[in-house]
DNA sequence: GTAGTAAGTCAACAGGTGATGACAACCCGG
DNA sequence: CCGGGTTGTCATCACCTGTTGACTTACTAC
């Protein structure tokens, strides 16, 4: 479905913030390789030449994404803030409601594109540089990277895990249980073993 | 790399395997829309047109390749069996070594091909004929099926994981304690709440 | 030995992809 | 009013994809 908007203004900085956007909700849905650049303009309602002018190719342009400043800051809030109620963000993250404009789209623009050959390695590194280093160094006792890993491989099965069946529970009841039960498996995997 | 073979003896049955098990290989590295048919059907030595002949379309021969016999049986001795000693089996499949032809590479077939748009629809129905619901029909108590989806969800961030970053202990004596660990995840998954 | 069928080969198609460069429209400073 | 740079448009390229049909080769039954 094709918008029709009134002639765009020119105004370069709005064009490429519509681009991005597109993009992030294109790839929030889709795998970087199934993702079209006449998807992305079409929805930015901008013309496909203007995608590879401003970004460079679609690799820069899903690179570009992958580092916007409000995802690094919120990916980075999570992570990074105090470890004592790590637990609760996460739980809270994870059973919060999937249409929002939240922390889970983030996941899930990496997550889809997790297995193109083109975009692994960008993806690999914005998940150890924003949420393992963190969480490791946040920690305490022997084997912190190993246990990082440990909660990394909890979310990502979460997340997959909803994107594929939707949410766990929608009774409030259930899901306050469900939420609990992250909470201990959270700490399950970051404990010392 | 294409190797040279001997002129191909003449077996249509044993070309379809040879086809079959190069898919199976690709599949298991790569997303369903990354993999080609001709890079399959180099790796069969074999005519990328016999591919097409032989199992339809590429859809198709993906479909075959998900509903191969032994990983059909694979799994299934992975989640019908005695729920007593399930953890241990899910602990060891995750621990055990990665280039072994495993349980693992039947997981990373459907796991790298999630975000398609073409290939979601049948990875989805084959994990939740094949894993959720035996799972949920082994345990007893309440939110059977909500259980199962969080030992789903345990299992595909593991593997994921392993995908991304490798074993993740080498050392012995630390692989056993994560082995623990798992199936302690495991149980708690599974627990009623 | 020869016809008929099965198996494999080859070239090509139609459609889609990302990317490019020439062109037109616009805005702004002079 | 007018030139120059910016912004947007269009047609098109080169490439790659899955798939097809016509062709050749080999095997088997009679």
């Amino acid at each position: 479905m094709v918008a029709i908007y009134p002639p765009r203004p020119r105004n370069a900085e709005a064009t490429k913030a519509a681009i991005l956007a597109a993009a992030r909700g294109r790839f929030a849905r889709a795998s970087y390789d199934t993702v079209g650049i006449r998807e992305i303009a079409s929805d930015a309602g901008v013309d496909p030449a203007l995608v590879s002018r401003y970004f460079g190719s679609k690799e820069d342009l899903f690179a570009a994404v992958l580092n916007r400043p409000e995802k690094i800051e919120r990916i980075g809030d999570l992570f990074t803030g105090d470890i004592a109620t790590l637990s609760t963000r996460i739980a809270d993250m994870i059973v919060e409601e999937p249409d929002d404009e939240n922390t889970v789209e983030d996941f899930l623009i990496m997550l889809n594109s997790i297995a193109s050959a083109t975009a692994a390695d960008m993806v690999r590194a914005v998940i150890f540089e924003r949420c393992d280093r963190p969480v490791a160094a946040a920690l305490t006792g022997p084997h912190t990277e190993l246990r990082a890993r440990m909660l990394g491989a909890l979310i990502v099965g979460h997340i997959m895990n909803r994107t594929m069946w939707g949410d766990l529970a929608k009774d409030p009841d259930l899901r306050t249980r469900v939420r609990q039960r992250i909470m201990e498996q959270v700490e399950l995997s970051l404990a010392e073993l």
